[in-house]
DNA sequence: AGTGGCTCCTGGCGGC
DNA sequence: TGCCGCCAGGAGCCAC
């Protein structure tokens, strides 16, 4: 699951093959991977070069300069889909039509009018989700992929996404700030200090672990990485947010930043299909603490590590290492006692159960 | 306002 | 052996 220290690892990656390519054209083999069409794509993306990579939150931000050779952009990208239609997957054009249902995209999605964004440079943002890989110049797929940008000289970016959550938008730079407004700072920004944090942790009931993986408040944090600084804070995961002291929330933001920074440093989890666009896999799940350990043996006390659900998503934590004390949130008091039994074989709930 | 729960989507797994 | 149904999760949306 791309978190910020997969999409970092990304970015890094595509730092040294992108920038300065020019983006031919963009093929959409799936219409549900941006609620834009593929015309209005290719005016806001095509004919460009890369200029930045950029990262916010769990979102790869794509730099692109202002069009080249304006004039030739209508023809040449038309001549090159036909061509890179049949090469890159056959069952391109079989792209289902649009879901009744299309899922509403972004925090606040900008539907950029094509007219109005060719003329200056623009932006394209893409979210991986679960299961989203960004490609560059892959080979033979078992499927198609979501969409794909032919670039110069020839090479091809491809994003792969099994479960098809992924995003992608494309605007001018201008309204980038209205696309991210909402969203918490970066944690390795000079905002995310230590009182921000106690800030915003301050009076809410929410569960810690709520609290962390809510984008509003940190930006890039999923479930793997607020597992694993919960653990390394000695924090449980069902805490009451507002009941965190001075201490405690020191110890919550020097853990966040050392488990994201150790995330970067193996080039992420690889623990269902993350790789970066050369196809690499990271190797952080070698390292994890505790997320899904569960019934194995925590690395420090020896405890057997359990599991909840909190906010509806698998939660693994040390009994020992992380006590309850301190005050729980109103809603985990059913829960208290009763996180489930290790179960064997599961794919999220963890390793083989303890004797 | 803040919070929890449902939804999307698919592969993998358990159970029958 | 083969099929059915459940589960995982990021984030938008909705109800309470």
């Amino acid at each position: 699951m791309p978190e910020l220290p997969e999409v970092e690892t990304v970015r890094r990656r595509l730092l040294t093959c992108l920038p300065g390519l020019l983006v031919r054209d963009v093929l959409l083999n799936d219409a549900t991977v941006s609620e834009q069409s593929e015309p209005e794509l290719r005016a806001l993306l095509a004919g460009r070069r890369v200029t930045g990579l950029r990262r916010r939150g769990k979102y790869l931000i794509v730099d692109l300069g202002a069009p080249q050779r304006p004039g030739r952009q209508a023809e040449e990208p038309a001549a090159a889909a036909a061509s890179a239609a049949t090469a890159v997957s056959p069952a391109a054009s079989a792209a289902p039509a649009a879901s009744p249902a299309l899922p509403a995209a972004s925090p606040a999605a900008p539907s950029a009018s094509p007219a109005a964004a060719s003329a200056g440079p623009t932006v394209a943002v893409i979210h991986l989700r679960m299961t989203g890989q960004v490609l560059f110049r892959p080979g033979p797929a078992e499927r198609p992929p979501r969409f794909v940008w032919l670039l110069e000289p020839r090479t091809e970016l491809h994003f792969q996404d099994v479960r098809r959550f992924g995003r992608l938008w494309a605007f001018p730079p201008a309204r980038e700030a209205e696309f991210f407004a909402g969203m918490g700072p970066e944690p390795f920004g000079e905002d995310f200090t230590v009182e921000y944090l106690r800030r915003e942790l301050e009076g809410r009931r929410a569960p810690l672990k709520s609290f962390l993986m809510d984008q509003r408040r940190i930006a890039g944090v999923g479930n793997i990485y607020a597992d694993e600084a919960l653990f390394r804070a000695r924090l449980h995961p069902l805490r009451a947010s507002g009941s965190i002291g001075p201490r405690e929330a020191r110890r919550l933001h020097a853990a966040l930043l050392e488990t994201l920074q150790a995330g970067i440093d193996h080039e992420g989890s690889s623990i269902e299909s993350f790789v970066d666009p050369a196809g690499v896999r990271g190797s952080f799940q070698e390292i994890l603490s505790v997320y899904q350990r569960t019934g194995e043996p925590c690395r420090v006390c020896g405890t057997t590590l359990r599991r909840t659900v909190v906010g509806g998503r698998g939660t693994h934590f040390c009994p020992h290492c992380q006590p309850r004390r301190g005050g729980m949130s109103p809603g985990s008091r059913r829960l208290q006692g009763s996180e489930t039994p290790p179960r064997p074989g599961k794919t999220a709930g963890g390793g083989p159960p303890a004797v």
